[in-house]
DNA sequence: GGTATAATAGACCGACGGTCGAATTCGACC
DNA sequence: GGTCGAATTCGACCGTCGGTCTATTATACC
């Protein structure tokens, strides 16, 4: 076996890629390392060279999605033409957006893998992303009660109530994914429009605001995410049941 | 080794009792199915007879306790004097209840080990109870929207928040726990009270109440919950590191 | 008492995450 | 350009894991 050396920023990056790629497809429990570092044609002792353990690449991969996603909403945060709810809307408009337009591989696989087996990466990309951007959503629900914006005795609390529902927006789509028929996809759309909704008028009134103060997404919005994701999957996974892990071994069910 | 022989719903009642003891305190993932066996005297052909994998038992375990929490307030659910208003605030109050009573396993190992190895377990518990609970608040909702105490235009999301709440107020609660020195503990049971407070605030305002209907708990259960732990957890489980799994062998960290 | 079936035991399996010492390459300094 | 220590890479190896399998014993019923 040729020995191959890479900058170690590289290999960090590309390790990283591969782990990320088969967490969202397969699942943090079900991809093995074995899986991770033959996708990234590296050793065992380089991985370990690099991550102190698989928990420790799974913690990487999390801060590296929360980064991202904070990169994503520094224009947002840095206009200072915008009030406190106007930036509170522009940012739970990019929320949604990047929930499209992110892990595209995730969504390509939704139907079989999303939810049980997803369930500890989400949560701790969750956990990182919560850290980062608590502070920001404080510091603008202060403003806004500062200024007469919003009538809130508890920042902290109503900003983690905003990080509930986008969560919860997270989980009732993948809901409405495990469903399956076209038929059931439709009421699906629905209910979730009706949610969306709701979720917008809770936090109207829980910050004091109007109903109607609080834009989470267009109306319409949750049929183009959905319908967009279908015809991806439709291409690119079909109705294999096939798993297509890079095995030498095949894997009991 | 002597062969036993025990009456079926024994055995699997006392798999499911050592199950629990063992995931609530280490963790489903690190309680391995050896530590299980060897908990409940038992080998592994035996638990293969009563569950098809330790996925299974988990799932068992998550049923049997939403079960148990769907008992407990079966009188408020029967109980003909209640209006939609009140019965949804003796359900909250109940619920609060149940968090201090059952599982005492957990609160006494709490500050270690409550968070991220009981991740898989709670979900699923959750899961259970939220399946349980979710159409008895959806019905309680839409009794009250009828007879025009709620108003809502959409029950099962508000019968979800109400949900997420309670999530929510364990999660806080655990993080507060983690914390660690009485100072912080101070601080936090402040933090928490405040929380409760903002919880019944937003039901009110998204049921369309006038502030002050919905009750959580008194004030001051917060603290009487914490206190009573911290006494609970400094007698039995001291501050040793070690984590007293029934192991033949040592586990690496 | 025989016999089918449920219950139990525990050796065994392949895969897993993780460790380790040896081998190779890189960068800095002379 | 030679030398040396650190960084990097390799892959065999380890103990444990969840799970399978065969054998054996108790139980229920005829």
């Amino acid at each position: 076996m040729p020995r191959i050396i890479k900058h170690p920023d590289i290999r960090r990056e590309e390790l990283l890629d591969h782990a990320q790629a088969l967490f969202l497809t397969h699942g943090y429990d079900k991809a093995s390392l074995n899986d991770v570092i033959a996708a990234a044609g590296v050793s065992k002792g380089a991985f370990y060279h690099y991550f102190a353990s698989k928990e420790a690449l799974l913690e990487a991969l999390a801060e590296r999605f929360a980064r991202q996603a904070l990169a994503g909403v520094q224009k947002i945060l840095d206009d200072p033409d915008l009030d406190p709810l106007g930036r509170l809307n522009a940012l739970l408009a990019q929320s949604r957006q990047a929930k499209i337009e992110t892990a595209p591989e995730a969504w390509a696989l939704f139907e079989t893998l999303f939810r049980a087996e997803n369930l500890v990466l989400f949560h701790r990309i969750n956990l990182a992303a919560s850290k980062s951007f608590s502070p920001i959503l404080v510091e603008i629900i202060r403003q806004g009660v500062e200024d007469g914006t919003f009538r809130t005795f508890d920042p902290e609390g109503v900003a983690d109530i905003v990080m509930q529902f986008g969560l919860a927006t997270h989980d009732v789509v993948a809901k409405a994914f495990a469903g399956g028929s076209d038929a059931d996809m439709d009421i699906a759309i629905q209910a979730l429009e009706r949610r969306v909704r709701l979720y917008e008028i809770a936090l109207d009134r829980i910050l004091g605001l109007p109903d109607g103060s609080i834009r989470i997404g267009e109306p319409g919005y949750v049929r183009a995410v959905m319908t967009a994701r279908r015809s991806n999957s439709a291409v690119g996974a079909g109705a294999s049941k096939d798993r297509g892990l890079p095995h030498a071994h095949s894997r009991r069910p």
